[in-house]
DNA sequence: TCTGGGGTCCTAGGACCC
DNA sequence: TCTGGGGTCCTAGGACCC
């Protein structure tokens, strides 16, 4: 057995789930399963895009962020549904479970992938054993498809998951590279995107095996300290570690929405910006973190997106700083013309407990309060005509969409079945 | 009839300090 | 008289991913 496990080296697992929000529904709901699928928001809104379909719908060329009227045209018999994010978050904790029975070295991605390491798992079988045996427990137990990569390290690993797709299970080896990896479009190629690409094509490079061999000094002209990387990588080298605490550490917590039609009424931007800090200051508290930094982001008629953001003395975790600090950038860089996106985004994040000892000092105090930002609500009735605090409470009560424990029993119930 | 929302990482320039 | 160079912080924006 030992031979599948080299001694110098490492076996990375990358599982990525397929299709995953469609998939989920068809477990949920199994009358679905053959058609064609795609999971949508609600074009009434301007968020009529698709953000995931079955492979049903993806034979007739319905694809990834396509506009909904458009995935009609090539599938007129398409069933779109409004995402469900409860369900998919339940079946994602699921299925890192089923996961974390091999290993507790995984690192989660996205909702729907992740990486393991299963360098010490020699007792559970070979590489491909493991595979084979959480790809059918997922099946079984959660109906849903998987593709699994194995290679001796990360970007190798997420390839190779996607080379079979759904349901596979490829093995990378690095002896594999210049037969599997190389002869694949430069687009193809995890990091390299529209921008990379177009820039690769010019000087020459339309393979992953054309990046491998070209000289290195010009990639670094072209590309910057990425063109290294990224040649690296095609040749097989990528030495970062699994790490199952790198989902815990947060870099920054946003909210964005696109309005439903274009506006330039300050009051309306100021409900939208009350609601995006309430949003966020929620999840902040969630994650017990609070933050230094507020970014807000504006989007123009044209798709034009300015972001404005600006450092804090220090941290701040009330939905009403956040509100306040937003307005004040909006106010500071909006150019009058008419906005398609508004968002609120907090950084520069630092958890709670690492802080509690200066907090105690002020802890019930608001950063606008202790910087006499606003002296009273009623400087802020006078500015904005209306205390914009006034149903910021009600707001947090029932705009959290917590139907979510009961029915996740239910889900979960239904998925023992 | 176009093109969502959640993120991360990197770069580059200016301010400021030593 | 005639301006070096390194380091850090802050801000804005680009590119990429799912």
């Amino acid at each position: 057995m030992s031979k599948y496990y080299p001694k110098n080296g490492r076996v990375i697992f990358h599982v990525d789930m397929n299709s995953f929000y469609a998939s989920v529904e068809m477990a949920f709901n199994p009358e679905l399963k053959g058609k064609p699928l795609a999971i949508a928001g609600n074009p009434e809104e301007r968020k009529g895009i698709v953000v995931t379909s079955s492979y049903e719908a993806r034979k007739h060329g319905v694809r990834t962020t396509m506009p909904l009227w458009e995935a009609r045209k090539h599938c007129p018999d398409l069933i779109v549904m409004r995402p469900n994010f409860d369900r998919y978050r339940t079946a994602s904790k699921e299925m890192f479970k089923i996961l974390s029975d091999v290993t507790e070295q995984i690192q989660p991605v996205s909702i729907d992938e992740g990486y393991m390491d299963i360098t010490d798992c020699e007792d559970q079988g070979t590489p491909l054993e493991i595979a084979d045996q959480i790809q059918r427990r997922i099946a079984e137990e959660l109906d849903l498809p998987c593709s699994i990569g194995i290679a001796p390290n990360k970007f190798l690993a997420k390839m190779a998951s996607d080379m079979k797709k759904p349901m596979g299970i490829t093995v990378l080896r690095k002896r594999d590279i210049p037969q599997k990896l190389w002869p694949l479009d430069i687009g193809e190629m995890y990091g390299v995107g529209e921008k990379t690409a177009e820039k690769l094509k010019k000087i020459d490079v339309k393979t992953i095996g054309d990046l491998a061999a070209h000289d290195v000094l010009q990639l670094k002209r072209v590309l910057g300290i990425n063109g290294e990387r990224l040649q690296n990588r095609a040749n097989g080298v990528d030495q970062r570690p699994v790490d199952p605490d790198a989902v815990h550490e947060f870099k920054s917590i946003g909210k964005s929405t696109t309005l439903p039609e274009d506006t330039t009424d300050e009051r309306e931007v100021q409900q939208v910006l009350r609601r995006l800090s309430s949003k966020v200051a929620d999840r902040m508290r969630a994650k017990r973190v609070l933050a230094r930094n507020v970014q807000v982001m504006i989007r123009y008629h044209d798709r034009k997106t300015i972001t404005r953001s600006t450092q804090l003395p220090e941290h701040i975790k009330h939905a009403e700083d956040l509100f306040n600090i937003s307005v004040r950038l909006f106010d500071q860089h909006w150019n009058q013309k008419p906005i398609r996106l508004l968002g609120v985004t907090a950084q520069d994040l630092a958890e709670e407990k690492e802080l509690s000892q200066q907090l105690d000092l002020f802890s019930y105090e608001t950063y606008a309060e202790k910087e006499n930002l606003y002296k009273t609500i009623d400087d802020l009735t006078e500015r904005y005509g209306k205390n914009p605090f006034q149903d910021l409470t009600s707001h947090n009560n029932n705009d959290k969409g917590n139907v979510s424990t009961s029915f996740q029993k239910d889900f979960l119930d239904d998925y023992k079945k």
